[in-house]
RNA sequence: GCGUCUGUAGCUCAGUGGAUAGAGCAAUGGCCUCCGGAGCCAUGUGCGGAGGUUCGAUUCCUCUCAGACGCACCA
């Protein structure tokens, strides 16, 4: 289905044009002030001086010839219904409109019969990849690696959504100077190991030497001495080194690291409700960086600069000039730059994408503006390729400064996620307290009877979204601060109170079915009240709004729709009683809208990553 | 030093080249014989500062102040 704001446009466009202006002067907006109009056209005042006309005659040209007894809908299908209930121009030369009645139920009618509500699918199956995640092997997630993650979800899935190929890539951090310092220091730990044989000539066992807790402390333990002992961070690179070259024991130990570790980060991610399509690796690059460096060299592109090979990517139009590239340490070592553009060619063999989008913390913006420069100049990747970078900003605590666990360290993911999901059962409980301490305590038939196993259910589904929608209603290029107490909460611009909404109108459709309502096709009829208005010109919103927000990898976009829609739908919740409607065609009619409004709002929390409990 | 990003209500955040800049939280005062009150209504404060472009700027440009971050062998 067309944009509601498409359709309005061409509309006025076919006006303009009949009055003898261009076409662009035509484009309609959502009005600022909805106490004048519902849509507004400010093209009159733009043209005014191309035309060297007063904008007030423009409008009024404009109007009066939509007004004309011309006005018709989209049509050509046989029924076009009369699209304005109100077309005026005003001073100095707004065009003020509002659609008519049935237009607009139309439109949700239409919207409804459509497999995916009336969205467009402008995707037409490019390939997209999305790199995100950027898990490190060996170290547990915690709060820095969050914002990749549910951003990360999100996008993939508002790319799918649109009917992009969308490919999540994990790209685990799993082939620089970690895994020597891991190495190395399980050397310190555990020296008998066959590993560590230098003439060892047998099989390596299948079972790995330590589990994921003996993992999870080797890393900062060696992180840590590499940090004081010169010699140990010598070795560590050493050992980084040989396992790059292949070198047999360390490739051992390193599938085991990566065994370990894989299961485990599977397993959290997997508790975020965050997937992957491909758990590459920056080993996965591997085979492609010989290859890499003696072509960037051939081509000329990589000179010798202070042992390590470099790769100018400053250009003219540089405001000031940027730091080269480095692809080859000066112990012949690959660092970051390397593996990621050795990930390119291997994502250009394998799937061809149409576009690129990465996302990781802002700070590494340079990093990214580099390996891009390289990419295109060497032709890695094609010219028309696009590119993006989404840099997001620190999850900070509530005094402003990055988010720590009360002894100022690292909190992991689990354990903000456990802190959540207690805060949100808490309320859970509260809520029940409060009911049976109430006057009618038996009012059995509610639905709200709950299990402990259900309850602890619901609030692991709750507090996923109280956790994704706080991070997501922000824009992601800036810090946010992380506050429990408010994304937890149950009232204001919050996960769990979309998720109230949903299963609010999931209740009264029930209640509708058990008593033998049934809407079958029904259609949704022209609104009669405000509120009930507002809540069918804020749904007819929605596909504009998904291909934003993917247009401008802006979830918060989403965040902010699904609010204000949950809110017109409270409005409407207000004045309209539902059930006990008696006009029966009316009643369809609305549990029909009711209807489109859930599966809207089903699939705008879906694609920022969550999804409504039964009950809650 | 150079560069990037960010400054909007007491707090947390949206927003737009257009007509009166919005939400939530907090505060105050109201509203329930209500399908789930986890709601609704009312009240009050704000575009860091100065110039410029424009018919019109909170939005675009320049300068300035403040904060965060980045500037070659970490990722």
């Amino acid at each position: 289905m067309k944009k509601i704001l498409d359709l309005i446009s061409s509309r006025m466009e076919e006006a303009f044009l009949a009055c003898g202006y261009e076409a662009r002067y035509a484009r309609v907006v959502l009005s600022n002030r909805p106490d004048l109009c519902e849509y507004q056209c400010n093209g009159a005042m733009a043209a005014a001086k191309a035309y060297k006309k007063k904008p007030i005659d423009i409008a009024g040209e404009v109007v009066e010839y939509l007004t004309g007894g011309r006005d018709a809908g989209a049509g050509g299908d046989g029924k076009s219904t009369v699209m304005f209930s109100q077309t005026d121009a005003v001073m100095p030369g707004f065009i003020n409109l509002r659609l008519n009645g049935s237009f607009l139920a139309d439109y949700l009618n239409g919207m409804q019969k459509e497999q995916k509500l009336g969205l467009e699918e402008p995707g037409c199956g490019e390939t997209v990849i999305v790199d995100y995640g950027g898990a490190n092997v060996a170290k547990p997630l915690h709060v820095g690696h969050l914002r990749s993650a549910v951003i990360g979800e999100s996008i993939r899935r508002m790319g799918a959504y649109l009917g992009y190929h969308m490919i999540g890539d994990v790209h685990l951090g799993d082939w620089g100077l970690q895994m020597g310092l891991i190495i190395e220091e399980l050397r310190e730990r555990k020296p008998d190991l066959v590993y560590f044989k230098e003439h060892y000539e047998g099989e390596y066992p299948a079972k790995a030497p330590f589990t994921i807790g003996e993992l999870e402390d080797i890393y900062p333990c060696a992180s840590a001495k590499s940090k004081k002992d010169e010699s140990f961070k010598e070795r560590a690179q050493r050992a980084t080194l040989r396992l790059q070259g292949g070198y047999a024991p360390y490739v051992a130990v390193w599938k085991h690291i990566m065994a370990v570790s894989l299961a485990d980060l599977k397993k959290n991610y997997g508790n975020l409700d965050v997937h992957f399509d491909l758990w590459k690796g920056e080993s996965d690059a591997g085979p492609y960086i010989p290859w890499l460096l003696s072509d960037l060299q051939e081509k000329g592109l990589a000179r010798e600069s202070e042992g390590a090979l470099v790769v100018d990517i400053a250009e003219e139009s540089d405001p000031k000039e940027l730091p080269p590239c480095i692809v080859q340490k000066s112990d012949g070592a690959a660092l970051y730059a390397t593996t990621d553009l050795g990930t390119m060619l291997e994502r250009e063999k394998l799937y061809q994408p149409k576009r690129y989008i990465y996302i990781a913390d802002k700070r590494q913006e340079l990093h990214y503006t580099q390996i891009f420069r390289v990419a295109k100049k060497a032709g890695y990747v094609p010219k028309e390729t696009r590119m993006d970078y989404i840099g997001f900003g620190t999850m900070n605590g509530k005094d402003g400064k990055p988010f720590k666990t009360r002894d100022g360290g690292v909190m992991r993911l689990e354990q903000l996620i456990a802190d959540i999901e207690e805060a949100v059962y808490a309320r859970i409980q509260e809520n029940r307290g409060v009911l049976e301490e109430g006057p009618e305590a038996e009012g059995s038939g509610t639905g709200m009877e709950m299990t402990e196993e259900e309850a602890r259910k619901t609030a692991k589904r709750i507090g996923l979204a109280a956790l994704k929608y706080g991070d997501l209603s922000n824009q992601a290029a800036k810090d946010y601060v992380f506050d429990l107490d408010r994304f937890t909460s149950f009232t204001g611009n919050t996960g769990p109170y979309i998720l109230y909404t949903v299963v609010r109108i999931q209740s009264i459709l029930r209640n509708y079915q058990e008593s033998g309502g049934n809407a079958g096709d029904a259609g949704i009829l022209p609104a009669e009240g405000s509120a009930e208005r507002e809540l069918m010109l804020e749904l007819t919103r929605y596909n504009e709004v998904m291909e934003t927000a993917f247009a401008e990898l802006a979830p918060h976009k989403i965040c902010q729709y699904v609010y204000e829609l949950a809110n017109a739908f409270s409005g409407f919740y207000r004045d309209n009683k539902i059930l006990a409607q008696e006009d029966a065609a009316r009643q369809k009619g609305w549990i029909r809208l009711i209807t489109l409004v859930r599966d809207v709002l089903t699939a705008g929390i879906g694609v920022l990553g969550f999804e409504a409990p039964e009950r809650m």
